[in-house]
DNA sequence: ATGCCGTGGAAACCACGA
């Protein structure tokens, strides 16, 4: 099974951009970001037509998360982060999706740093470890996955120095994430290519895709049970040199079947010895 | 060092992004 995100910066300014890699990569579950389209806005009868169901969380202007699953339709688990009533940004969907729990999520960009905006940021990640606590160590497979807007190492970033005082970056920010994983969480790209520069995110301007000035900040995060499903992952950088393309590019892994064996011991409730 | 580009929405500029 491939699963793809892709923050689209805007789903209906960028549907033929969209659907033509829908068409040349043909995911089995994608999750989108930055939508930014209300919900009666959202192009779904494109979407259908491609061969994707989908569900999705809109809002006016900003924000917006969705998936969509090629040949089906994702059973809705959760609307919205839990945690806080007042927030009423659409930035999580959560689904089932074949099995696997697929959590869609847009992490707020928290700038500037420091201010209110860093303080939701926090305040959203510190929500988001309540949540996913409940998740990492299920029987049942998870993927976290989306735009985190975090650039967890030196490594995820071009010109790391640049971006010592930015939210994506600031060691409050890289200190919560790394409290994430280590609730369990695999990092499937970065456990994939350990040594290799990985980008997800190239400004539009000063020809940053052109010069590879780039960030990693659209991760999967696996749970204990689905990790070891790992089997490729990877970046489709070219569709960011597109026309009318999102300054972020598509990034997706390949998740191997259930070995029947395991999946017989787990309904008997027997332990791998 | 910098929103230099791009999107959406309201109003011919502004908010926001990373």
């Amino acid at each position: 099974m491939k699963i793809a995100t892709y923050n689209v910066n805007g789903v209906n300014g960028r549907l033929p951009v969209l659907l033509r890699w829908l068409e040349e990569s043909a995911p089995d579950v994608v999750c989108l970001q930055e939508l930014k389209a209300p919900q009666e806005k959202f192009p779904l009868d494109a979407i259908e037509e491609a061969g994707y169901g989908a569900i999705w969380h809109g809002q006016k202007s900003w924000n917006g998360v969705a998936i969509l699953v090629r040949g089906g339709q994702p059973t809705e688990l959760q609307r919205g982060l839990p945690g806080d009533p007042d927030d009423l940004h659409s930035r999580y969907i959560e689904a089932d999706v074949n099995g696997i729990r697929i959590c869609c999520l847009y992490l707020p960009n928290g700038n500037p740093a420091p201010g209110p905006k860093f303080d939701y940021k926090l305040a959203w990640m510190e929500r988001l470890k309540s949540h996913a606590k409940g998740l990492v160590g299920n029987d049942h497979p998870v993927v976290l996955t989306g735009d985190f807007n975090v650039i967890p190492t030196p490594a995820d970033a071009y010109k790391p120095e640049r971006w010592v005082e930015d939210a994506l970056f600031r060691p409050e920010t890289r200190a919560s994430f790394e409290e994430l994983v280590a609730q369990g969480w695999t990092d499937a790209i970065r456990t994939l290519y350990p040594n290799d520069t990985i980008y997800t995110f190239w400004d539009y301007f000063r020809n940053a895709y052109g010069r590879n000035a780039g960030l990693r900040i659209d991760h999967f995060l696996l749970n204990e049970s689905l990790a070891p499903r790992l089997k490729s992952g990877g970046v489709d950088h070219y569709v960011r040199g597109w026309e009318k393309t999102s300054d972020h590019a598509p990034v997706w892994i390949e998740i191997g079947e259930e070995k029947a064996r395991r999946k017989k011991e787990a309904a008997a409730g027997q332990i791998d010895r």
